[in-house]
DNA sequence: CTGAAAGCGCTTACAG
DNA sequence: CTGAAAGCGCTTACAG
């Protein structure tokens, strides 16, 4: 409890030097001399100082921070996003400032409001929309902003998406070549492009084999939504024989309404398939057929876009789409040939 | 790309008063008459000026950061803590600056010093440890530190854990009553306070009731580790009718290599359960007997315990044992009576 | 209630 | 290479 930080002119005055000199010991590539780089390092290291980040920012202008805003946190991708982006951002020496959205809710402006309080040097939205009032502020601030797997009319910031359309479209091809007659889908939140993106390639890829879609549910990215969506559709008496749930997330709780409460087997009576394929996925419990979202892919090329920004001052929005695959479990019947793997 | 931050001379200037009438205004509680706040505001809001928060950190000597410290993103159990614990500091004017830490990795202390140079006012550390160098350095710097569901030796900092050993007990005389003969244990990372109170409280349940353990693998808290643990556990003639598996986290893989690889049924041919109580435990497909980690009153004791430190100085290190429930669901066989639920 | 001034802990031209 | 000095944007005694 002694909350006497020790600070560089501490350090100036044991060493016997400037405190000038102290800086610039710790600011790589300054011009000091190995005896003096020596003699405060003793110093520093016997004092136990390290430099207060914040008043470095203050007069260089640069936090280092970056804002992070996420929701949907009980969806596993999420929190792997979330990994992966503060990793990568810490070794290039950036941290973290994150914030809650509430899940498709408005009020994230007072929340973006905070951050830039915070003065930091960049905002990844994850999935997350922004009022273009923010978007002005942020672009007046010179704050650059990357949306990460949603994309906006806006086109003031970067986006990260991957290519939902070609994703849906995908789907249908190997829903409609496993032989399904009766193709539904549970929609996820109507206002994400990630959503409407999806359904819109699966409802053309539909077309493409000249079917149409047989029964639409809305899930809202929600389990509890998804999971009543499901209820609902397989209520009545000619029900769908396949599902394309928006995203993995949803479709675990489709498949455990399916299988629990109305005794259906996957893929023997319904064929399910999701999106995103996160780690659960994989799992024999789910075995879920899907579509994968490349996530180490997404990061890097937000933390790419995001230090193109920042440090070399590129001002031309990116918008970046990356492919995703098909990846062929055992929730949906396939197709009789040798085809799709 | 304007990049020219407004200050509170801006306002000022335009407003006509001084600069430290400005920042007054902007102060809660200090003395402004209300001309004077409405002219200023009135400035402020045509500028879009907000007060700097890193500059008034510098000088106030708060920086309403929060460091937290996370591993095992991907057990379902963090998340949730995150969650929850970023947005009640949210709703305390508190923000959070977010750290990975490699999962059972020595090299926090690296990521705790970045954490300190950026003047935290206070640090949680989930399921993670701290070096004593460290702790001695956040000592001196005055910055208080809460162990959340990790008891440590060092008993200078303050620590949120729920009653691991009785949660263990509870779990062994669930499974005795159950009329289990052979009931194995597969670990977590043994350097972790929690898994080792769960495997005395097991132990000593056990011991109450003249059993003992039939066998023990180690699953580190990994799913892959406690998958391979259970495949060779069950890979003699004699196996276990029934195993506790450290957290949900890695049950849930070993339910997926019982039934999965092994073709067991649960429970008829082993029971299973697990410890946490994570979202997916009630999920159909799992359904898994465990014991619950209230979540909320752990991450409301946890942010009491750091705004009790840094708020009203409080010195004296809380210990806070928050009582779990046993969770009796379809994937142990029941005590025959109606004991139990 | 209000303003002038000091100072939080740094970095960075500017001289030498 | 080194030091003295200015200044980042605030808050907070101190006078009035």
């Amino acid at each position: 409890m002694a909350r006497d930080n020790v600070t560089s002119l501490d350090v100036a005055r044991m060493a016997g030097v400037s405190q000038s000199a102290v800086s610039r010991v710790f600011t790589p590539g300054a011009s000091v001399s190995q005896s003096m780089t020596d003699r405060v390092l003793a110093a520093a290291t016997e004092l136990g100082y390290r430099p207060n980040v914040l008043a470095r920012s203050m007069i260089t202008g640069k936090s280092r921070l970056i804002g992070l805003v996420v929701a949907y946190l009980d969806n596993q991708f999420y929190p792997e996003i979330l990994e992966k982006m503060s990793t990568s951002l810490q070794q290039r020496g950036y941290h973290v400032l994150v914030f809650m959205a509430q899940q498709t809710s408005g009020n994230i402006d007072s929340v973006l409001q905070e951050i830039l309080d915070y003065q930091v040097d960049g905002i990844v939205l994850a999935s997350v929309a922004m009022s273009s009032q923010l978007a002005e502020r942020c672009d007046a601030a010179g704050i650059p902003v990357v949306l990460f797997n949603r994309a906006q009319n806006d086109d003031s910031f970067s986006t990260v998406t991957s290519d939902n359309f070609s994703g849906g479209r995908a789907l249908a091809d190997f829903l409609v070549a496993g032989g399904h007659k009766r193709i539904a889908y549970i929609a996820g939140w109507e206002g994400a492009s990630t959503q409407r993106d999806r359904e819109a390639g699966f409802r053309a890829g539909l077309a493409d084999h000249g079917c149409e879609l047989f029964a639409r549910g809305i899930g809202d990215f929600r389990t509890d939504r998804a999971a009543e969506a499901a209820l609902e559709m397989f209520n009545g008496e000619q029900v769908p024989d396949a599902v394309f749930v928006a995203n993995d997330h949803m479709a675990f709780a489709v498949m455990d309404v399916l299988r629990g409460k109305l005794g259906l087997s996957i893929p023997g009576d319904v064929s399910v398939v999701g999106y995103d394929d996160v780690q659960l996925s994989a799992w024999p419990s789910f075995d879920l057929t899907t579509v994968s979202q490349p996530s180490d892919e997404m990061v890097a090329e937000t933390v790419s876009a995001l230090m193109a920004q920042i440090e070399e001052g590129e001002t031309v929005p990116r918008r970046v789409t990356i492919q995703g695959g098909l990846v062929v479990r055992g929730s949906a019947r396939r197709p009789a040939t040798g085809k799709k793997e």
